[in-house]
DNA sequence: CTGAAAGCGCTTACAG
DNA sequence: CTGAAAGCGCTTACAG
């Protein structure tokens, strides 16, 4: 834990000096500074990035909120993939990252003021309850350079999955199948919902299909017992449909569930689709029919945005990127009769 | 982003005042605390970290160290959600956490020089390669409070999970079960292997079954083509075993599917094992016979127990801590005929 | 090419 | 009860 002032002790320099060569700034003779790199070695000097940070009002650490709300943030896959990837990327390219929360040492913040508290030079919203959150929005129209995931603000980048265009890819794959009696159990309401409903409505009414309202019902994203209780209204309906799309391939397993309870095989007589595209849904047996979203696409963008515009303002818009996803046949979706 | 100095002077008190009335000294008259509490309300003063940092050599951040391996890591549910965990119990305990990585702008550094460069009042070695890295090494053996999971180093505090009690369990019951031929396929060499065979072996002996070595065979973690390809080798024998022991829940859908594909029917005519406890497999059908490990409680403690460290370092004993896992009876294992 | 000095925003003995 | 001063470990104009 030497400091510089007993580097520059020992090398029996300044400290200017001792930064400036330590810095690589061109006005030091090239002797002198191996002698001060060899010195800062042996006595194993590191320097402070505390002071560092308090002179030059930069920390290269970055403030991420991941907030947890019934068992989604980093206990969701989909959420851990996108820090693990913005994590990496953020490690290249020379940033730290430190959760933003709300208690530091005895004191409760806001998450403007912990931002402000630890300099962070730049945040990314992941994982918030609500998006209209009155703290969500004051840390979004603050001056920080701001990066959001899945939810699109003035005044900050967005980085969007294409869901309508998963969703139109989806719909139109079972519809091509042969299926017309196609449920939808969806997510809680929120942007991402709102986008893959206005696409299924959309597909099915471009193919002339007629949207049976008691066919699309309200369920709970990653909620295995929720898509249970949902499935079992669908199939006990006397009219019931032929494919239920899940509102992600976690929820989907619900389906199966049901289905094997009752007997019915899938996809011979039921067939099935999720959403997301990862893990454990890839390696059952029929494959899931789903949408991959690219998580970590999402995340490296997110954190490679995020940095250009702490660096680059001036060259780095403030858009929504919106990345493609992929449609995964899988085999849960069969093909049948008109 | 007023300062301390901007604050005093609206106030019309000493820098030193206004510090101290925040800071809730008592030898400050409650007209001046009040008068300086309202000014920085006022003027949203926030306190800077690195400044305070500076000063008070304590920083309320904890390093954690997560790397990435072969898809371990934060894609890792376990690792996940022992994260969570630990990240809301140092919020709770006014800690940030941040991860420790290897670059931090241009400047490349082992893992101890990045904690000595952010100042961490403490780290947790959560999830690495090789805990024999060198670099690991140096970092638990440096002056830091440490603790370590599913690992057990001299000098830090260890929280593990009882892997022996764990396989114990599972392998008695499945015994008890009825079952005599036992297949184990295992992870990859780690002290968290070595446990879980231990026991396996142990109980196998204390139940005088005689131990069939080609049943014992080398996974991996988390990988379902691995186990998939075992299992086609397990089920190829003449002499087959009635019931299968996968390294991991994950992994354990390598059997089903390959079971599946043979039509072989679970638990019928075999009965399968995993070992976590985590998310999907509880919801599958049936419910997958595992042993819970309690990942809330292990990310958890060692929040608690690193910030005990830090905090009283003279009554927190270095010492190994595990932590009580729970058999889960599922429905993947068949009482057969003895 | 090198170094003395100021200053980043705080905290904390110490004096009054 | 209040405030002047020193100092935490750095960086960076500026002077020489």
């Amino acid at each position: 834990m030497a400091t510089i002032k007993e580097l520059s002790l020992k090398c029996g320099v300044s400290v200017s000096t001792v930064s400036k060569a330590l810095n690589g700034y061109q006005d030091i003779s090239e002797e002198t500074r191996a002698l001060v790199i060899r010195n800062a070695n042996e006595m194993g000097y590191f320097p402070d990035a505390n002071a560092r940070a308090l002179k030059m009002k930069k920390t290269c650490n970055l403030g991420v909120l991941y907030m947890d709300t019934s068992n989604q943030s980093l206990r969701n896959e989909y959420f851990a993939h996108i820090l693990a990837a913005f994590k990496e990327k953020a490690a290249k390219r020379g940033y730290d990252i430190t959760f933003i929360d709300h208690n530091i040492g005895n004191r409760k913040m806001s998450y403007l003021e912990h931002c402000r508290y630890r300099n962070f030079d730049g945040v990314c919203i992941a994982c918030v309850a609500e998006f209209n959150d009155p703290e969500v929005l004051e840390l979004v129209n603050s001056d920080y350079p701001v990066v959001t995931i899945d939810h699109s603000y003035n005044g900050a980048i967005s980085i969007l999955s294409d869901n309508l265009d998963g969703m139109r890819q989806l719909v139109q794959y079972i519809i091509d199948q042969g299926h017309r009696k196609i449920a939808y159990i969806h997510g809680t309401k929120a942007s991402v919902t709102h986008n893959r409903l206005v696409s299924f409505n959309t597909v099915m009414r471009e193919n002339n299909i007629e949207i049976n309202n008691d066919f699309i019902l309200e369920g709970k994203y990653r909620s295995v017992t929720t898509t249970e209780r949902l499935t079992e209204k669908l199939l006990g309906m006397s009219d019931r449909p032929t494919c239920i799309i899940a509102p992600d391939d976690y929820a989907a397993l619900g389906i199966l569930n049901v289905a094997a309870r009752m007997g019915i095989k899938i996809p011979d007589e039921l067939s099935v689709a999720g959403y997301d595209g990862i893990t454990f849904t890839k390696s059952l047996e029929p494959k899931l029919t789903t949408v991959k979203q690219d998580v970590d696409k999402i995340g490296a963008e997110a954190a490679k945005q995020l940095i250009n515009l702490i660096e680059s303002p001036m060259t780095t818009s403030l858009e929504n990127i919106c990345l493609k996803v992929q449609l995964i046949k899988g085999g849960s979706v069969k093909k049948i009769d008109v």
